[in-house]
DNA sequence: ACAAGTATGTTGTTTTAACAACAAGGAGGG
DNA sequence: CCCTCCTTGTTGTTAAAACAACATACTTGT
């Protein structure tokens, strides 16, 4: 187990390799394989464990009722999934995860993490403190999600999404981490529609687009906000 | 100070009313009053403190661009706000929170909460796991949001939304907690649209509604989810 | 360099939701 | 009881987005 990596991780931020390796003891932490393609996670299942990706990738997903396939995210080495439902007991899983490619998955089980072990280790409390910031920031990007897709029209959205993206950047110009249809997906539009709209606005004078490029030019990014 | 009514709120549970008079030293609560009306986090607003409504009633409130006001979520006696922006220092307020009506706020400064105190006080550990439970739920009812307004048609909303209800409730004969208007707000869809698919809805056998009484009749709960 | 596979932009058509305006119930207060 | 306010359903019109289909880059791998 490569310690040094974990304690690097949002999670374990602020408890050293070697507090780690007492701390797993206690935790009864677990290291499972996937190959490519494995579920890892059902949507439906309940769940009482979070999962650290320690290598490769995995996929969240959501299986509409129609049989379609959407990817929600991305957790890459580091990080962690699944932990709101662990943290709610009962709770079953709106969503899938699914190794994008061949994955170690390290699981904590949840009851263990919040229970208030006896032995007293302090970094069971920091490893609390760090669970409550990464859900405050999931948080976060979810309320910054129904906001920008609560207009009702394409523009509107675009124009909160982008002036959100100039702001955090801390300029007009900037790069956004999605592709069309990424960010079609994230707005829960069309993305041919919003291509055109896109294009609409272009030739509005409001911004200037090249591929995932951004310059807002007829807009004040505060209004966005 | 009420230490009774706090211990049974779902921030403090599990602290008895003792040892909570002697971790509000430790915190520096403070409590402010607010008459109707009046503003307590304006959006934009760096926040540090999270606010637990004490008497009266907190709305929290959406101004847009174009200065609608549209209202988000009610805050009742007992529950808190604005807890994720505390929790993330420096992220500004996505929204507002305004007294609907005379209030009293109890604030806690979540640097204090969230910082170990050398004190060792227990209470504020149990305080940071019950921070942690307060944050998880919100995160599944965001969620739950996005999953309901992720459909592209309004019925599809719908039957996301009347889905859940019904799995929830355990039942396919079920209330739900909004009326129409609320109900739109939170499926980002107009309220006539809406209550015109509902008509539709109910001619094409899917459902029987009277005001906020439902009767899912030809769909499966366990389709919409 | 070539081929195959993606990503993006464009256009025209069809469907759908927003919008506006109004009628028909409740609910609550004097 | 009547009046007013608020909620809900209905309809027709308009605007907009979804959808389908295709052309044009760009990528990637061989």
């Amino acid at each position: 187990m490569d310690y040094i990596f974990l304690s690097k991780t949002v999670l374990f931020r602020g408890i050293t390799p070697e507090e780690l390796q007492g701390l797993f003891g206690c935790l009864q932490a677990q290291v499972r394989k996937y190959p490519r393609g494995a579920v890892i996670y059902h949507a439906g299942d309940p769940v009482t464990a979070l999962g650290m990706v320690l290598s490769g990738k995995v996929s969240i997903e959501n299986d509409d009722i129609w049989g379609n396939k959407s990817i929600l995210d991305h957790v890459f080495p580091g990080q962690v999934f699944a932990e709101t439902y662990a943290c709610v007991p009962g709770s079953p899983l709106m969503i899938s995860a699914v190794a994008a490619e061949p994955t170690e998955v390290l699981f904590l089980d949840t009851s263990r993490v919040l229970h208030v072990c006896e032995a007293s280790c302090d970094f069971h409390n920091k490893l609390v403190r760090n669970l409550l910031t990464i859900a405050s920031h999931k948080n976060l990007n979810l309320s910054r999600r129904i906001f920008h897709t609560s207009s009702k029209s394409i523009r509107g959205r675009l124009l909160s999404y982008l002036s959100h993206q100039a702001l955090q950047q801390g300029s007009r110009e900037f790069e956004i981490p999605f592709n069309r249809q990424q960010l079609a997906d994230y707005l829960s539009v069309d993305r041919s529609a919003m291509s055109n709209e896109l294009s609409k606005m272009q030739r509005d004078g409001l911004l200037q687009v090249d591929r995932n490029h951004f310059r807002l030019t007829g807009i004040d990014p505060k209004d966005g906000f």
